[in-house]
DNA sequence: CGAGGCCTTGAGGGACCTCAAGTGAAGTGG
DNA sequence: CCACTTCACTTGAGGTCCCTCAAGGCCTCG
C-alpha cells in the first residue's frame, strides 16, 4: 500500500493531479523525511538534485549577499512544493522554521516522471505562477513600503496562510489569534528590516491596541482593519 | 501562409514546442499588436483576458499603491511571455518602454490550447520558474542592498539581458556601450528608490571612472569588474 | 540560581528622501 | 536661425526614517 495513500495534502498537492495508480508510480521514487527546526534541506547554490512536496510544518526559502546579510525570499507551508525542477541550480536555501516532514524527490527521477504526466505539469505550473505573483506582491513591500506597513502587511498575510484560531462575526474574524513560526530575526529578514526596527513596530502596534502580543511567538491581531489601513 | 513563420521570436518563445502544423493553429488564434513607448496592454488588477509573446521591444511589468508610489516588479524582452494563463486576474500593469510588437492572445483561447499541447505548458513552466528565480534575486537586492549596490547590480543586469555594442577581449567584452530603454525615474522605480537618489550614483560612478554616459539613455561600461565588486 | 538566548529599549548617526533650484538638450514657432 | 518652451536630468540643502551600537529585561533550561 502506498504511504501517499495516508498523505494529509494528498488532495492538496500537486499530487490531486494524478490518479491512485500514477500515485503508486510516483510513490516508489518519492520518500518522506523529516526536518529538525533549522534543518536546510537544500543550500544557496547547490546542484539542484532534489525536489519535495510539503507535508507539514513550515521552511523558508533564503539568500545572503557575501558579507552576511540574508533575505528570506519565501515562505512554504503545507502542500507548497520545494526545489527547482528543470534547472541545474537553485538559487536560495530551504531551511526548515518549524518541525517539518517533507516527501522528498531525486530531481531528475521527478523530471522524468512529470514529463510523463501533463496534468501533473499543469499543476506545478499552475502553482508556479501563483508563486510568481506572490512574490511580485511582495517587491512592491520591498521596494516602496515603509517599516510601519511592512510589519502590517507581514501580520496580515501570515493571518491568511496560517489562519489561526479567530473569534468570527458578521463578516470575517474579529480576532485572529497567530503563533508565528518565525523569530524576530526572521521577520526582519522577509521585510528587509532591522531586528530593532520590527521590535519597535510590534511594541507601538501593542501600545495603539492593534494587537496584542501574548508570548514571544504569539500575536492576537485585536483591530483587523486598523491593520489593513497602516499596511497601505 | 502563418505569420507565424516569419516571426523571429519563433525559435526562442513558448512557440518552439510546436511543430508546424500545431503553429498553424496557434496562429488562428493570435493576432499581432504594436505599442507606442508608454502605451498599455494590460492594466492592474484588470480581470486576465489577454495573454501575449513579445516580439520586439522592452514592456515593463509594475504595481503601485493607493498613493502613488511605483514599483517596477519585471523588464519584458523578446520572446519573453507576458500576461497570467491559468488565473482571473492580473497582479501587475504591461506597459511598453519602447515601441513594442507583441502576439497577442484571448487567455481562456490560449488556456485551452495550452492545455492539448503539454509541450507548449512545458516550455511555459520553463520560462515561469526561471522568471521566479530571476525575481526572487531581485528581492535581495531591493531588501537588502545599498543605494550604490542597487545601481551597480542594475547597470551588470541590463548588460546581460539587452546585450549592447561591447569591445571583446581575452575574457569577455572590456567596454559594454548601452542603451537604457528607461527614464531615471523608471531605473529608481525599478530599484526602490528615488530619481535623485539615482541621478547621484550615476554621476559618482561616471567621476570614478567605472562608467561614462554619453547621453542621457547611454550608458558606456568601462570598468566591468569594478562594477561587479560594487554590486555586492 | 546562574547562564544563555531572544527580545526590548535607548541614544546617536548616517543613508536616503524631500523640496527646491539650476542645467542642458530637443523641439517650436516667429 | 534664434528666442522660447518643455522636459528630463542634475545638483544642492535640509530633514527624517531607519540603522548601528550598546545596555537592560525576560524567559528557558541547565
Amino acid at each position: 500500500m502506498s504511504s501517499c495513500d495516508t498523505c494529509v495534502v494528498r488532495n492538496r498537492a500537486i499530487c490531486s493531479a494524478l490518479d491512485s495508480q500514477e500515485i503508486g508510480a510516483l510513490n516508489t521514487i518519492g520518500r518522506t523525511r523529516t526536518l529538525a527546526p533549522g534543518e536546510s534541506l537544500i543550500w544557496e547554490g547547490d546542484d539542484s538534485v532534489l525536489v519535495a512536496n510539503v507535508i507539514d510544518g513550515v521552511l523558508k526559502l533564503s539568500t545572503g549577499t557575501e558579507d552576511g546579510r540574508e533575505q528570506i525570499v519565501g515562505m512554504v507551508f503545507p502542500s507548497d512544493f520545494i526545489g527547482r525542477p528543470f534547472g541545474k541550480t537553485t538559487g536560495h536555501g530551504v531551511t526548515a522554521l518549524t518541525e517539518a516532514r517533507v516527501c522528498v524527490f531525486n530531481r531528475r527521477d521527478f523530471d522524468s516522471f512529470a514529463r510523463e504526466h501533463p496534468a501533473l505539469e499543469h499543476k506545478l505550473l499552475q502553482r508556479t505562477l501563483g508563486e510568481l505573483d506572490r512574490t511580485r506582491r511582495w517587491m512592491l513591500l520591498l521596494g516602496r513600503k515603509s517599516a510601519s506597513e511592512k510589519v502590517a502587511s507581514f501580520l496580515l498575510e501570515m493571518g491568511e496562510r496560517i489562519g489561526g484560531t479567530s473569534c468570527e462575526d458578521s463578516d470575517g474574524p474579529a480576532e485572529i489569534l497567530l503563533e508565528l513560526p518565525v523569530s524576530r530575526q526572521q521577520i526582519a529578514d522577509v521585510l528587509g528590516l532591522t531586528i530593532e526596527t520590527v521590535s519597535r513596530q510590534f511594541t507601538r502596534l501593542k501600545a495603539e491596541g492593534v494587537i496584542d502580543l501574548p508570548s514571544r511567538r504569539a500575536v492576537l491581531i485585536r483591530d483587523r482593519f486598523a491593520l489593513a489601513a497602516e499596511a497601505g
